[in-house]
RNA sequence: GGCCCUAUCGUCUAUCGGUUAGGACACAAGCUUUUCAAGCUUGGAAGCGGGGUUCGACUCCCCGUAGGGUCACCA
């Protein structure tokens, strides 16, 4: 494939806007936007909106929206719709040179015209090379004279297919490995018009872990594109997961960006056998994207999602600018995908920041410990070292220097979970020194006074 | 059912006749200052079956088997 010899390249993307961006969709146009900026080629973007009964705007527009979300910008645009006075044109031509012609039908559904435009199969073999699969040979003798126009105003998908990508002078086409049964068809339509066949690449299928094709019908939102933009997934990432389906760099690289991706990739490398979405993988890729954002970034983008929580909107908590700063790196490292900001904190996980922690004597002594009088005694002891801690010196660091060695004499479990239960309210959560820096000095003495009163009560 | 495609750990995959069959996700265990998260270390985990070809097959060929795709006046 080199580029001086061979002239430049052409591909296109054709989506038809009977639905919502299908990942499946988002995939293969990577692979032709890949494939085109590799060898400085043209990458079309063709919406194929023939089926006037299926195809809407607001499709249309969800696929461009969502292709230029991803970055996948195309260098020309179509529509067929527009388009209709050139597919006429070929229509005439073919039934003036016999190779279609004009059928009586007797309708046997609503909508059927009793005349339609018929293909004249020349039932011969057809063999044609795919870039991923070699060789494939099909008999066209059972497609019969199957119809390629409603009538010479209205083209049927494979005659509007074959026109454009020849009118376009589409020189690859890469697309789903469903359409690898419609290949002989418009082979057949191009020898008829005589137009030259474009090289094909037939990509494997997305699965799902039954390995059945992605649709709509069957998995839902699982496979609109916008599902993930909605739960804040990187494009980038997306796009990096979607290029591992069914491809691989040849070594163990598997993080990169779309322009390191456009260098390496290779076409010949595509995998033949369907791939299965794994969205676990995908967050694990996403949460690599993540990583390497910088940190202004990963910041603004934090606050974005804290604010959507409906926990902070709903019950009018009193959010602490200053904790909310601090908490940051620690929600930063418990989400792979901005999406998980929101849920944390609608969750509870965060609500020591938000909120006085509720908790029982028990819940505040460790599992080892028999009655509540060490414990009581460790909040004590605490209470007064922290105490001694200036206020510009409160940092994890110093608190747990000046804890540290007493929790080790009088054993770290038993000293060190009443403090962080009497801080948190929680089973799960930082450790103590970090809470304690998240929620200053006051108020971490303030709630180790308060466990300190609950654990007088008990006894 | 016809036609077509596909077949390595649970998943994504490396291997282009000779490897202890490698990596990643996930999983498990351990470590890392009590719990969690993160991190680190270790571990379990695969060539669908049967024939060939060959000194030698995961790799090439054939036959099965299994899975998938497609069979519209949709795209």
């Amino acid at each position: 494939m080199s580029k001086d010899t061979d002239k430049k390249i052409v591909v296109r993307m054709a989506p038809s806007p009977t639905g919502n961006l299908h990942i499946g969709t988002a995939r293969t146009t990577l692979y032709n936007f890949l494939f085109a900026k590799k060898y400085g080629g043209k990458f079309i973007l063709r919406i194929e909106d023939t089926d006037k009964e299926r195809s809407t705007k607001e499709f249309e527009e969800n696929i461009l929206t969502g292709l230029l979300w991803l970055g996948l910008q195309h260098d020309e645009f179509y529509r067929q719709s527009e388009r209709g006075d050139i597919y006429v044109d070929y229509v005439k031509r073919m039934i003036e040179n016999g190779s279609a012609y004009i059928s009586k039908e007797t309708p046997t559904e609503p909508g059927q015209r009793e005349s339609v435009v018929r293909f004249k199969n020349p039932n011969k073999k057809i063999t044609f090379n795919d870039l991923i699969r070699g060789e494939v040979t099909f008999d066209t003798t059972e497609l019969l004279d199957f119809v390629i126009a409603r009538s010479p105003e209205e083209p049927l998908y494979h005659l509007a297919v074959v026109v454009d990508d020849h009118e376009m002078k589409v020189t690859h086409v890469i697309r789903g490995d469903d359409h690898i049964s419609n290949t002989p068809r418009q082979i057949l339509i191009q020898e008829a018009i005589g137009a030259k066949r474009p090289e094909y690449a037939h990509l494997p299928l997305i699965v799902d872990s039954s390995r059945a094709k992605l649709s709509k019908r069957k998995h839902g939102a699982v496979v609109w594109l916008d599902t993930y933009k909605e739960e804040g997934y990187q494009p980038e990432a997306l796009l990096n997961y979607f290029s591992l389906l069914g491809w691989n760099p040849g070594d163990d690289r598997e993080i990169f960006t779309l322009d390191e991706i456009t260098q390496i990739f290779d076409i010949l490398r595509v995998q033949k056998g369907s791939a299965v979405f794994d969205v676990l993988k995908l967050k694990w890729i996403n949460k690599e994207h993540l990583k390497r954002l910088p940190l202004d970034v990963v910041n603004s983008e934090i606050k974005n999602w804290i604010n959507k929580s409906l926990r902070i909107k709903n019950e009018g908590v009193d959010v602490d600018e200053g904790r909310i700063e601090k908490i940051i790196p620690i929600i930063f490292e418990r989400i792979s995908v901005w999406g998980e900001v929101t849920q944390l904190i609608d969750n509870g996980e965060f609500d020591y920041v938000l909120r006085t922690p509720k908790y029982t004597a028990r819940d505040l002594t460790w599992k080892g410990e028999k009655d509540f009088a060490n414990t009581l005694r460790h909040i004590e002891r605490v209470i007064i070292l922290l105490t001694d801690i200036p206020e510009n010196d409160w940092t994890a660091d110093k608190i747990k220097e000046v804890v540290w060695p007493y929790a080790e004499s009088e054993g770290k479990g038993s000293v060190l979970w009443p403090i962080r239960y009497a801080l948190s309210g929680m089973q799960k959560s930082p450790d103590p020194f970090t809470l304690a820096t998240i929620l200053g000095k006051e108020e971490t003495l303030k709630r180790l006074s308060a466990a300190n009163d609950i654990l007088k009560n008990e006894k």
